[in-house]
DNA sequence: ATTTGTGCAAATCGTTTGCATCTGA
DNA sequence: TCAGATGCAAACGATTTGCACAAAT
């Protein structure tokens, strides 16, 4: 069976067309297990596998399918977003020497004690970012 | 008493040479309790407040206040950095509408069962950001 | 045939840097 | 005096945008 189709359903059902492009990224993104690319390593990637596609069209579609739930985008970082492909709920290691970003396993990390949000406020998610560096710094 | 002289006191003290600038920004920053800036903000507030100031030297004395222990950087959305006069233990709120940042008090929030870094890591920071938003978005 | 997506290059935004000029100790 | 600070403008890197062209339904 063809991944090529799998990716398609997918993004289908997602609400977007299965483009040439979207397929060909999704796939790279979504074969490899759990992944947190920048939109430039996604870039290199493609180009590496030979799939042709402007950088603004990276972008175009990493966003595409973080509205669409395909994808979790993580600020951690000023400067570069890193898309995650695990929307499930987790938290992340961010590895300061290399810039890095590594998922935690669920079931670990307990948020407790929240004070109340502001007035008029609802909570739209709680992110857990433990800054790991190596312990010769 | 001369709140001027307690700016310069305090940037002596964390070896940092009390010019115009620097003393201006300090006390634009440290006498209204504790505040989350960006250096355009800050950049706005010191030309409001007649002081002559550069936006380049508002990002050197940020910085530098920053490696001082001065303030405290918070990244939280990816392009814009914010600096934070509380240094102490505490985490944050962050508005998604206003794209502001609030402390939220120590004594909240408890982190625990935390898995081991990876492999020759030693934990830097935990950062916990608990984004809200309008309850009628 | 329409609508939606794509590529390119130019534009933007926050931030940094190079360098000549000033300033505080 | 003279290391360290400052200002300006140009350089930067990540991301966005405008618009003509191409592809999907």
């Amino acid at each position: 069976m063809n991944q090529t189709l799998d990716m398609e359903a997918r993004l289908r059902e997602a609400k977007l067309r299965p483009t040439r492009q979207r397929v060909a990224l999704a796939e790279l993104m979504f074969s490899k297990g759990d992944r947190h690319l920048s939109a430039e390593k996604l870039y290199d990637e493609a180009r590496e596998a030979g799939v042709a596609v402007s950088l603004a069209t990276i972008y175009n579609t990493l966003h595409q399918f973080t509205d669409n739930g395909l994808l979790r985008a993580i600020s951690i970082d000023s400067s570069k977003t890193y898309f995650d492909t695990n929307t499930g709920n987790h938290h992340h290691f961010f590895l300061e020497d290399s810039e890095e970003v590594v998922d935690m396993p669920d079931g670990y990390v307990t948020v407790g004690n929240l004070p109340e949000p502001p007035e008029g406020m609802e909570i739209s998610s709680v992110d857990v970012i433990v800054r790991v560096r190596n312990n010769r710094s």
